[in-house]
DNA sequence: CTGAAATTGAAAATCGTTATCATTATCAAT
DNA sequence: ATTGATAATGATAACGATTTTCAATTTCAG
């Protein structure tokens, strides 16, 4: 799962905003990375490679993919955010096994339909949703 | 929607706490309120009658409430912890506008069954699920 | 090339929430 | 009822993730 510098490039050219060798190495750090990951994972991990860039930056960067649709910010009740790039990836929806902490994603058209159901009822127009389903995995439930 | 005060008896009772006049005076305030409140919408709450209730009751008690079953925590991403009594009330999920902050509730037994059949695919058990879908209420989209 | 404007990094600030700890209240056993 | 062991309270400090600040650096349009 390379990066794509040219979709980085675009998207920061799109909003007017510089192209910095931080920028480009999050975004092939983040790119190679497990999805999911914390802001501080993102950090170590880029701390191993080149000279290291702030903490500070990482952050700023994370949220920024977000606003230019390169990331999606979510949170799972631990007291962090993760980020999740959405670029060439369909949504997804998340299994969270609440002992060990492992993530399988999802997705499922029949529940999407029926998201769009229950809106229509209540006159709301969605625009993204989160579906979250917490429980034990099959390793976690034999322990 | 007045407090029915055996339950909390008989929870506080169960899990071998004691009933204090501060649990008794939260879960009055607790069940008099609007859903999804915060610990400080909470504590002003509280506040207003009597000789009020430290902060740090108000979390400590709202997290006991969880614990014993009488609460659900969420996070909707405003970075504020919001608080549900879910006794005498079914499981619902919500529907949250983007605009005006607006919650509305729902429940849906058809999702919910399929969310049983994506959990045994995985092979995952379930115990509790989160489902948000963010985006325009009706008279938000008019605007 | 140049310089205005954006970006960076280190440190400090924020802010919701939790821990500390001395004081007070509860409740089971007398 | 009275005790006394134990739990709960509240003010404050601590915490931890994230954001802001600001001087120094980098980018990029002209």
């Amino acid at each position: 799962m390379r990066a794509n510098p040219g979709l980085l490039q675009s998207q920061i050219a799109k909003n007017h905003l510089k192209l910095t060798r931080q920028r480009r190495e999050i975004f092939d750090v983040f790119a190679g990375m497990a999805r999911h990951v914390t802001a501080e994972e993102l950090y170590r991990e880029a701390s191993r490679k080149g000279p290291g860039i702030g903490l500070s930056t990482i952050y700023r960067t994370l949220n920024l993919f977000c606003r230019v649709g390169l990331a999606e910010a979510r949170q799972f009740g631990d007291g962090h955010t993760r980020y999740d790039p959405i670029y060439n990836k369909h949504h997804h929806d998340h299994l969270i096994c609440t002992r060990c902490g492992k993530i399988a994603e999802f997705e499922n058209l029949a529940i999407e339909r029926l998201q769009e159901t229950v809106a229509r009822k209540h006159r709301f127009v969605i625009h993204n949703h989160k579906l979250e389903l917490y429980g034990l995995c099959a390793k976690c439930r034999e322990m």
